[in-house]
DNA sequence: AGGGTGATAAACT
DNA sequence: GTTTATCACCCTA
């Protein structure tokens, strides 16, 4: 199955993030309805993108085929899910932000550590937790059924009067590009938090 | 409700 | 050597 919006050219990543509010993502046995999301576009168009320096290894899937994962690690210690956009070539993804278990609740439970059921994919590293997935998904399909993960369409189409947006959350380039996008009034979608610039540890010399 | 902070590793300058 | 598309936990209210 393939999906023409999300081979939409990166310029309108934007457009594409909208369309995946409501969407369906389903692996090793949860599935989650997308309620958040964030646009990140190709190389040398925003200032925020993995890609805006254009491909490194760890990037690289960005600029393959729409549908793709995109997996990558922060922090030392969490993953975080893209969906590639835009045409092969352009680098160009959506960012997962949070969702609704609608499925497999008791396993997502298990893997969260049984945290409150609106903070079971609330976060784009505790989206990625609930689903078991990790390093192996990184650059596998989430359209045409030969990787762990699913994409698929909601029943009806989402209401576009429910769907805010503002500016991405944890970044500190482009502040003012309002790409993250979410569903109104949902439990699960993490509250915006402005980046707070981390005071680096500074060390004394006592004399 | 909200702010501060430690954990921890790869990518990048 | 510095930064990072984060989370859990602990503190003050």
């Amino acid at each position: 199955m393939t999906y023409h919006w999300l081979q939409a050219p990166a310029s309108q990543v934007a457009t594409t993030a909208q369309t995946l509010l409501g969407w369906t993502v389903s692996a090793n046995g949860v599935s989650l309805r997308l309620t958040e999301v964030e646009a990140y576009a190709g190389t040398g168009e925003d200032p925020a993108s993995h890609a805006q320096r254009g491909p490194t290894p760890r990037n690289e899937v960005m600029f393959g085929s729409a549908g793709n994962i995109y997996l990558y690690f922060v922090f030392g210690m969490h993953w975080c899910m893209n969906i590639v956009c835009g045409h092969e070539g352009e680098a160009a993804a959506v960012l997962l932000r949070a969702g609704e278990v609608t499925e497999g609740i008791e396993v997502a439970r298990e893997r969260r550590n049984h945290a409150p059921d609106s903070y079971l994919a609330r976060g784009p590293a505790r989206l990625v937790n609930a689903l078991g997935l990790g390093r192996d998904a990184n650059g596998t399909s989430a359209v045409d059924g030969s990787g762990p993960m699913l994409l698929t369409p909601p029943s009806a189409a989402i209401d576009p009067a429910l769907v805010a947006s503002g500016p991405r959350v944890g970044v500190t380039a482009a502040h003012d590009i309002p790409w993250r996008f979410w569903l109104v009034g949902e439990p699960s979608v993490s509250p915006y938090r402005r980046h707070t610039p981390r005071r680096r540890p500074t060390y004394t010399v006592i004399v």
